[in-house]
DNA sequence: GCTTATAATGAATGGAGGTTCATATTATGA
DNA sequence: TCATAATATGAACCTCCATTCATTATAAGC
């Protein structure tokens, strides 16, 4: 009986993954508007439709429940930035690339945003229970691609001799800065800001490239 | 007795005060290392040096107790910025000494940027009870300064011609970010990072200035 | 010193919510 | 159809606090 060899999962693993999935889009609507202390097991088990003990069933507990959230969305947009990285030429267009994959992504899942927000400003000890261990790992893991699309950049001589590290922070500080007000006046897509304008700015910077000082 | 007219305060009232600020501070040093959910009051009264019942002879309730502790630091950096802006000339020093401000004050607050950052990434409605009404109306003024400083640069063909809104998001993203980074390596003092290069990319953007595309 | 007003105290209260587990339900296979 | 295993359920349990308030200590006025 039961466990398949290979890729086939059984119907009761599938059924099981589809059940978590389901609590998972129910915690992270939930977690997202209300935050994750004000957020009930049992509303999540309510807007999920299923009761507390099943979710218990599938999750360890409400804090693992709420790691294995966030894991997963940070995966996703690793393998997707990884993805338009790798179909980008050259490091101009390779930030070009991070910065449409981000707005992207988070066009998508927009109200991962909140969630996401509350380890963007170095929040570790915070009451969220401070992130996974596989969920900083991510977090290194895309910072480390951007910092080579930099460094590339700088010796071919087409990015200035800058800190790739501050070049990332820059480039995510603003992307966030961005997604962040772009949220918040609910706007309903980026359309309503162009990522051309950003890439602007990130490449040339605010002072006028005619004028001078 | 009691109420002193004019500036004169009664020393009832100046001794409230001083014990409401070692509150706040106590405070400060617990929300910030681990969220306002995970700090009882018991907590903020034993690292005061109070009782709780004397905590709430001083404050309301846990919540306006936060939203005080935000409201005096969002004030002390709305003061500190107007100063700074006033006493720099021409757009492009004005934008440089909003930087240092910012630099400056978290330097100064190191702890309260883990609040602050809370509310930086647009979760209004997130755990730590939404901002008060007061910190919002803190927050637009610091931006419509900025937005101000960023008009005038782009009248006066300093400044390309962006979006003032966006500039400023760019301006906050990019301090954030940098600041966030700061702390989080716990680099011991901002020297570690020049003001100047953020500056740099800030107005000059991350391409090679001698080179092209 | 005595009386009264003012402030400080911390044990008791009440409510909220994470987790467990005895029970009920459904699926499986003979 | 019945016996057995696997799942689902949600009420009860237990812990943790925010808040209150009767009591005690302190200060002020006489």
């Amino acid at each position: 009986m039961g466990q398949q060899s290979g890729k086939r999962l059984s119907r009761k693993e599938r059924e099981r993954r589809e059940h978590r999935r389901l609590i998972l889009e129910a915690a992270e609507e939930l977690f997202a508007r209300k935050g994750f202390h004000a957020t009930s097991v049992q509303e999540i088990a309510d807007e999920a439709e299923f009761s507390v003990g099943s979710l218990y069933n599938l999750f360890e507990s409400k804090e693992r429940l709420y790691h294995e959230l966030i894991e997963m969305r940070a995966d996703q947009y690793l393998r997707k930035l990884d993805q338009r990285l790798d179909e980008a030429d050259g490091p101009v267009d390779k930030v070009r690339a991070a910065v449409r994959c981000k707005l992207d992504f988070f066009e998508e899942h927009r109200q991962f945003f909140h969630i996401f927000g509350n380890f963007v400003s170095g929040a570790e000890s915070a009451s969220p229970p401070m992130l996974s261990k596989r969920c900083l790992e991510i977090h290194g893991r895309i910072h480390r691609q951007l910092e080579s699309v930099f460094e590339a950049g700088i010796r071919e001589g087409i990015f200035a001799d800058i800190d790739p590290v501050l070049a990332v922070l820059v480039l995510e500080g603003t992307t966030n800065a961005i997604i962040g007000e772009w949220i918040h006046t609910g706007a309903r897509a980026l359309e309503s800001i162009n990522p051309g304008t950003v890439e602007q700015i990130l490449f040339h910077g605010l002072l006028d490239g005619t004028a001078n000082e």
